[in-house]
DNA sequence: CCACTTTCCCCCACTTTACGCCACTTTTTT
DNA sequence: AAAAAAGTGGCGTAAAGTGGGGGAAAGTGG
């Protein structure tokens, strides 16, 4: 499995394209390294570029807690695939990202792409330069999830 | 098992033939391209084509479940199957969707396909744009049905 | 049951649109 | 300075849309 690090600035083209930088292409196995899903974050003004891998894994846990004959699964269903969009990269490494998907996070030239473990984020450039917490908020929520001492972690 | 993936938009003819995306015909395999079934969604104002793989594979869900002996079982049954249609691809790559399911989801022109996991969901365009949930809400559902700690969820 | 009529569906051809390919330029990295 | 990466833009074809014709299927009546 992939594991994205760093965030890039990069450019839309006229036509929607990004170019996918070759940082994290670096960071995909060999064979895995042009197809993609796309989607709306769930909880941010963002999108969320997931490696096919990644995908497929999310789509397991999905399927292993989600019942379609259930009405709230199947509504919440609906909202996960909604707007989802399966890209591969084109000879030059681009990606067309699907102008409604652009128009939701408010991108139009310029778009971050954040590495965060499995996942890329895209934002609006403008917008991710705002989005970071107070260090100290920050710092009391990296306690309250990751602190404790090492076994309790490792158990 | 085919993974629809992507929502797109398209056009009924005056016969009421619609185009599949060749996006979702390549997410398919090669073997099985060609052959759906189609009927209308239970919760939702829509209607659901199924691959004949997953058609098949929710019949074995629902024989496992349903005793047509039972006389709410056989309702459901019953209900279950009203209003199906057994559909295949022309050599133009069109479906002929029967009018009266049209009808009900009350599609003239402009449809939406929504990929769905095993399925595609066929949905009025207009009322495709009013179905999303407000982001809180479906950030409220999503935490919900798949939050909690790394533990819960592998368990 | 069969012949005839009507309807509808599949095939095919044509047009329009959008997307992938490719070449070239500029910028960044080594 | 050279190589790699990012950016730009145009062309050609795949995909989507449109529509008509002929034959298969459905319907009707004797």
């Amino acid at each position: 499995m992939a594991t994205f690090i760093g965030d890039y600035t990069c450019k839309v083209d006229v036509k929607g394209r990004i170019i996918l930088p070759m940082a994290f292409k670096k960071q995909m196995p060999a064979d895995a390294r042009d197809h993609f899903v796309v989607r709306k974050d769930i909880f941010e003004n963002c999108l969320v570029l997931y490696s096919i891998e990644d995908w497929n894994r999310q789509l397991e846990k999905i399927r292993a807690r989600i019942n379609p004959y259930n009405r709230e699964h199947n509504k919440f269903l609906r909202n996960f695939f909604k707007g989802t969009a399966e890209l591969s990269l084109d000879n030059s490494n681009r990606m067309l990202i699907p102008k409604k998907l652009l128009d939701l996070i408010e991108a139009k030239r310029d778009v971050v792409l954040a590495g965060q473990d499995g996942r890329i984020e895209i934002w609006a450039a403008d917008i991710y330069e705002k989005i970071g917490m107070p260090a100290d908020e920050f710092a009391n929520l990296a306690e309250k999830l990751m602190g404790g001492a090492i076994n309790e972690i490792e158990e």
